[in-house]
DNA sequence: CATAAATGATACCTATTTGTAGCATATTAT
DNA sequence: ATAATATGCTACAAATAGGTATCATTTATG
């Protein structure tokens, strides 16, 4: 009942990064982070082929953001991660429901998965501030 | 954002179980769930193992509650598959968070995890009716 | 121009989860 | 007794996620 790490260092480096807004290469993220350096390459690379942030190479290059931070909102960066489909899905692991969504954990887990999607799509990257250190 | 199979495997057929009643075997439950048989087999024996159920050997053997379903809670079963701890962690991946709490996801997420586990620590297998078929 | 510092791409390794197979043991029916 | 039908146990295989390593390419700077 988790995120994916992958999720999990897409949302660290893009919150990083939104909270203080220059170019910066994978290694400075690297060592504020503390994600595997190898790893958070490819995670940059995937970031940047999803168009959140773009890349330039060379001996000043880095990452930078793409879009207005206030139009990535979170379940985008899940959805391009880990998928959202998920939050559609059964808690029982049922494809289609065999209980005619008579089963009351139905409504429930409904109710709840709702909720979660809604968190993730009414919040924005320009919404995570966090005090700058 | 998930559990794994092992846990809709597993509140599959206990909440299979619990509108059945009688004592069943893995073979029969694999024709009623579709749920792969070596498998199943392993997760009935994890599930004995864990003290919801328990199985009698030989020809007529199977498995059968060992407890009242209204003391069976699906907090229960998740906590015996994939364990909750993930639902006390931070969305962004951090083990203590190094925003002191100030980012606005910690609250917000804080409570929609504290609004599944909720779900999760009332709702018993008693609770789950199904239609029997 | 040469070097340093950056990303692009890709192949590989490791751990975990999911799934398979087979033999040992227990119990019931004939 | 013996055959059939259960579970117990355990080793193995496949798929996926997470992590490492390496070489190529790009660009700024001395």
């Amino acid at each position: 009942m988790n995120f994916s790490k992958t999720a999990s260092y897409s949302l660290n480096v893009l919150s990083y990064m939104a909270t203080h807004d220059n170019n910066m290469s994978a290694a400075f993220l690297h060592e504020k982070l503390s994600i595997p350096y190898p790893y958070l390459r490819q995670v940059l690379t995937s970031l940047s082929k999803s168009g959140f942030i773009h890349s330039t190479r060379g001996r000043s290059g880095g990452f930078a953001f793409s879009k207005q931070k206030s139009d990535i909102f979170l379940a985008d960066i899940i959805e391009s991660t880990d998928g959202l489909e998920s939050l559609n899905k059964c808690i029982l692991g049922f494809n289609s429901c065999p209980f005619n969504n008579e089963c009351s954990m139905h409504k429930v887990w409904e109710e709840t998965r709702n909720g979660i999607l809604k968190v993730l799509k009414s919040t924005s990257l320009s919404d995570l501030v966090r005090t700058p250190d």
